[in-house]
DNA sequence: GGTGTATTTAGATTTTCGTCTAAATACACC
DNA sequence: GGTGTATTTAGACGAAAATCTAAATACACC
């Protein structure tokens, strides 16, 4: 957890693709990893990283592990740039 | 440049903090150095992946290289994070 | 032009990261 | 209980990142 390992997680390109993808709801960690061409091992690992940065949550369900977003730390995020801006529009 | 080379840049502490210090305006790689226990040379390696990734300009005067924040890259970014609200509070 | 200060570049080294294979774990369902 | 599917863990390995020292570059100023 914390800032670090946020950014951390943010910072491999598989694992934004993972978020965006989570955007439309849940989704098991095999399906997930159908969209890529690394192991099952490799997905295992990237949702182990979103994991610890909070930027995901997960959900067992029989045999199959949902994970979903955790809007709550990107509000977070929005926040610590929010300090980057310029005076001008500060209504986005 | 690209989102790739901006991510990655965040990812290291040193340069997030390199980020919070030039909020108060530009200042010089030495001043910068200062606050860190590296060597020049390694915080311009930071300076100049944070260069690569559009979040700072350079100028340059008398001998010195001056750095400040590059805040339209900022509001790219918040736009990119804007993808993952959820539906309430959409006026942050 | 020579000296001093600021910064970057080059090259080597250590650490961290992403990936794989193989094995382990956890369930479901018959 | 045994078999099959889904996922994670362990350990090894190559690639990439962060750091250092030493040398190079760029100015300023006398």
């Amino acid at each position: 957890m914390g800032f670090p390992d946020t950014f951390k997680a943010l910072s491999d390109p598989i694992r934004r693709e993972i978020l965006l993808m989570l955007r439309s709801g849940p989704l098991s960690a095999g399906e997930i990893g159908k969209n890529f061409d690394i192991t099952g091992a490799s997905i295992s690992y990237h949702l182990s990283q979103l994991k610890k940065a909070g930027l995901v949550m997960e959900t067992k369900h029989k045999n199959y592990v949902f994970y979903e977003l955790n809007t709550s730390v990107f509000e977070e995020l929005m926040l610590w740039f929010s300090q980057f801006r310029g005076e001008k529009n500060e209504s986005i």
